[in-house]
DNA sequence: TATACAATTGAGAAACTTTCTCAATTAGAT
DNA sequence: ATCTAATTGAGAAAGTTTCTCAATTGTATA
């Protein structure tokens, strides 16, 4: 079998929301550890079949609804309107994803904590989630 | 015939583009100058069609298109993923969406200036795009 | 104002994405 | 080892978006 980071943790998150722990969920999870980019649903299918050859491709969209809805997977919605996934990182934060090599690099600060408070103020919209997702060059992509 | 806010000003945004300024492409935007919610493509679509009942489905995909390419729409990711488009605000702003009422509250600075260059400097990507979005309860959906 | 041409349109087909249904299977509790 | 509810695979169904092409229409030019 394959081996998910973190094995025991994963597991206890999925029994604390009384979420079975089957191998196509966790097949799922892993192919989106071991990827430093977002994943389309198609890709992540035929990773996810290397693995184990009948998962059909509804598990794989049902798989990837659990992982967000237990916050281990984040869905990323690209320039174009499409869809990817990517594991979810530790805390609040946002990915930064590099519009040449498809690499996601992730920004650990929220720069959207004060401001919000700040937009409320000025808006009068009480501000409850927010969306960030930044597009640019990674460091390798510059040269 | 409808009338478009600034149509003479739109008028001229098509023609330096080399692109017709048809009736449709004007309905499309009429249609999103006079809402102040995001609206899905059927409900433009509908909305449309009160104008010009021949206009073809397609036809408010292209324009869509066409007028995000101009600047003049934004497409709008909303929190389940699905796809809505408003009319384009004066210069860079956000749109922050009220999760009640579907209202759109627009945000006229740009947080994100000063932040593109901090975020740059930590991480040592080159920042080029961002898409924010905020949600929230608006001023009359929290009484 | 009439003409010509490239851009645009409508309609439906086609492609693609996502959700649903249901019988069979399986993880995890006992 | 047994039981039960959750999950799965497969394909159908629904929904979304793009494509194709003949017909139409803006607009530049005469």
């Amino acid at each position: 079998m394959f081996s998910v980071d973190n094995f025991e943790g994963i597991k206890a998150v999925f029994h604390d929301k009384g979420l079975k722990c089957t191998p196509q969920r966790l097949a799922v999870l892993k192919v989106l550890q071991d990827s430093h980019s977002h994943l389309s649903i198609n890709t992540i299918h035929m990773k996810v079949k290397e693995f184990l050859p009948d998962t059909g491709l509804a598990t794989v969209y049902r798989s990837l609804e659990t992982l967000v809805e237990l916050h281990l997977a984040v869905k990323v919605h690209l320039e174009d309107g499409c869809h990817s996934y990517v594991i979810a990182p530790e805390g609040h934060r946002h990915p930064i994803v590099c519009t040449d090599c498809n690499k996601v690099i992730e920004y650990t600060e929220c720069p959207m904590e004060d401001l919000s408070k700040k937009i409320s103020m000025e808006t009068g919209v009480q501000i409850n989630t927010h969306f960030l997702q930044l597009f640019g060059k990674c460091r390798e992509c510059q040269l």
